[in-house]
DNA sequence: CGACCGGAGTACAACGTTGTAGTATCGAGT
DNA sequence: ACTCGATACTACAACGTTGTACTCCGGTCG
């Protein structure tokens, strides 16, 4: 069907490699000769097979990006910063839904369908530490998140300790002293979970205050409906909290919107911080405090890595690289420090439907 | 450095094409020699090489989907459901975004970047109906959305019209007159605006309701900092109004943000409705109610008419099909018809973080 | 004036796979 | 004893591209 170099070498009477080479801007090639290949191109509207391409260069211009799931707005976003920075290299991302099941996270890094990829971003939420050698896999892969760490592979990550150290700082700036958490993980000693959990007992610990086991409510998923679900809980024990930290946005969402069911004012009464910085956050009544925990920061560093991965050639590869993204706090209203105008702070949002 | 046929022909003493047999499940081949084949694709670790298979078939086993932007809820949700089904019929899923422009739009449909792909699932914002024959493209493409009508191309799209229309009719149901329209475009005859104002006016005709243009917000995107906008405007100009159709949710979300600010009661003050029902509806303060306009179905649809088409053997192709998927509306307590719980209405959410 | 050089172009092989045609062997039927 | 047919396997070509090695030619230099 479509055409290729040999139809526009036979039409323009040259050789194929010779339209290759004009194809390529190869120089030997002769003003006059190039004009003739390029209308043999134009008119049977010639376009290179980028599959025969890839075969020959044992490139094909792909990456891979292995997500939990695209609805959740973290990862959404992380995908869209990761497909732009993968256009800035001339590369194009295919993507993987695992569900964050373990079991399909490690059925994809061994899927011969992502071989069309030169390199995989990963990751992963259900394979953990033990799960480490799986990763050493024969192609260039870069991890994302905080489940597995010391691998021999490069690494993104974000500071979950220090970054919900601060956050916690924050509410006891503002004086608070029973700082609620949501969506603590039982029994996981891994993870983005436990990390933050740690940074909240840092700050307890460094403030002098006390940890109360009674103010973490855990969950399984980060979804709103759990938070939702571990506020009402929180709720109805009757234990007295005057701040809640949620562990990501979409949780302290759905706790928020369930703190104010039940009659709580947000910041007044509660005040209330999460962790992700989503874009709903900002929209949300009243916009919520959050911690960008760098997920731009994130997106570019690895697809750089990854680039500079598949550049390698046969020499002994560069050591894998840790690297840590820097997180900053972003007031809003819900820890009563964001202005309340909304429509003016619209920032920059690049589309509409 | 990936071991090859060759490599595992050689190491079980056979040909090449003996463990090409093997792999692909052919059947004359004698059990031992499949067994000795089988031990030395196991021991080398044996993959085969997608490109190579694709240059052979002329099958790559991806399809690419291209879309705005993944950071609107709509569309992440949307691509979501593509790769679930795409993966019922074991294809990957490149994705490609355009920001909304024109340009880039018209870019992707020719990018030999995209050439990896055996069919494209398209959803432009940025062109119109003057552009339908660049649609006229000679790989599979199925398109989405109501910006182009009756191109030579599958296409799948929703009741636009008709739910707008159900929408407006459910207000007014609600006793109210005073409806309010947020997010058309201006001198836009084309476009989920344009048939959405359409139905939203053919409710208000069919209940003997004056159309009054003071009631309707023009904006240019669709986010939520539009709505913001465009609903502050609204109160600032001191029109009287008793509902708001929001002509998707996250404009709606924005807009019901500020009436919110403003002093409104929602529903009570003011109702509103919104189009779309992304996950966030469910979880704002109210639960926003909104029209489903079928985007699960229009993932599956567009797939399965693109699986079609890529199935297709050189015979002539099958006339082109516009597929219109149904709607539905999700009443919650934005218009105060849904119940008040929201926790326990969780739903299936597949995944954490 | 022959050796040499660079430009312009070509032929061929190879990337890794699979379809097609072919060979060799064996048992069964006439 | 011979064909016939099936089984088990192999050799080769081809998918569309590009790197390498080659030829051919006109011009320049010693």
């Amino acid at each position: 069907m479509a055409a290729t170099l040999h139809d526009v070498a036979h039409l323009a009477g040259v050789s194929i490699k010779t339209v290759s080479n004009v194809v390529n801007d190869y120089p030997h090639v002769r003003p006059e000769t190039r004009h003739k290949v390029q209308r043999a191109i134009d008119e049977l509207g010639y376009q290179p097979n980028a599959t025969a391409r890839s075969l020959r260069s044992g490139r094909s211009g792909a990456i891979g990006l292995v997500l939990p799931e695209l609805s959740l707005s973290y990862f959404a976003e992380l995908a869209d910063e990761v497909i732009a920075e993968a256009e800035k290299h001339g590369l194009v991302v295919l993507i993987e839904k695992t569900g964050a099941s373990r079991e399909r996270e490690i059925a994809v890094l061994s899927s011969p369908r992502m071989r069309l990829t030169d390199g995989l971003i990963f990751s992963p939420l259900g394979m953990g530490q033990d799960d480490a050698e799986l990763l050493a896999v024969d192609y260039p892969l870069v991890l994302l998140g905080e489940r597995i760490f010391g691998s021999p592979v490069d690494h993104v990550t974000m500071r979950n300790v220090e970054a919900a150290r601060a956050a916690t700082e924050m509410l006891i700036g503002l004086g608070r002293r029973r700082i609620a958490v949501v969506g603590a993980h039982v029994d996981e000693g891994v993870g983005s979970a436990a990390l933050r959990v740690q940074g909240y007992q840092d700050a307890l610990a460094a403030a002098g205050i006390p940890f109360d086991p009674a103010l973490v409510a855990y969950t399984t998923l980060w979804h709103r409906a759990n938070g939702a679900a571990s506020m009402r809980e929180l709720i109805d024990s009757g234990v007295h909290f005057d701040a809640v930290f949620g562990l990501n946005d979409a949780l302290t969402l759905g706790a928020m919107r369930v703190l104010q069911e039940a009659g709580f004012r947000v910041p007044d009464d509660v005040a209330v911080i999460g962790f992700d910085d989503i874009e709903e956050s900002r929209y949300a009544v009243p916009s919520l405090t959050s911690v960008d925990p760098g997920r731009a920061s994130i997106a570019r560093t690895a697809v750089q890595l990854l680039v500079r991965r598949i550049g390698e050639q046969g020499g002994r590869p560069a050591d894998p690289q840790e690297v840590l993204v820097d997180f900053e706090i972003v007031p809003r209203e819900s820890t009563g420090t964001g202005s309340l105008a909304v429509a003016s702070s619209s920032a920059a949002t690049p589309a509409a439907r």
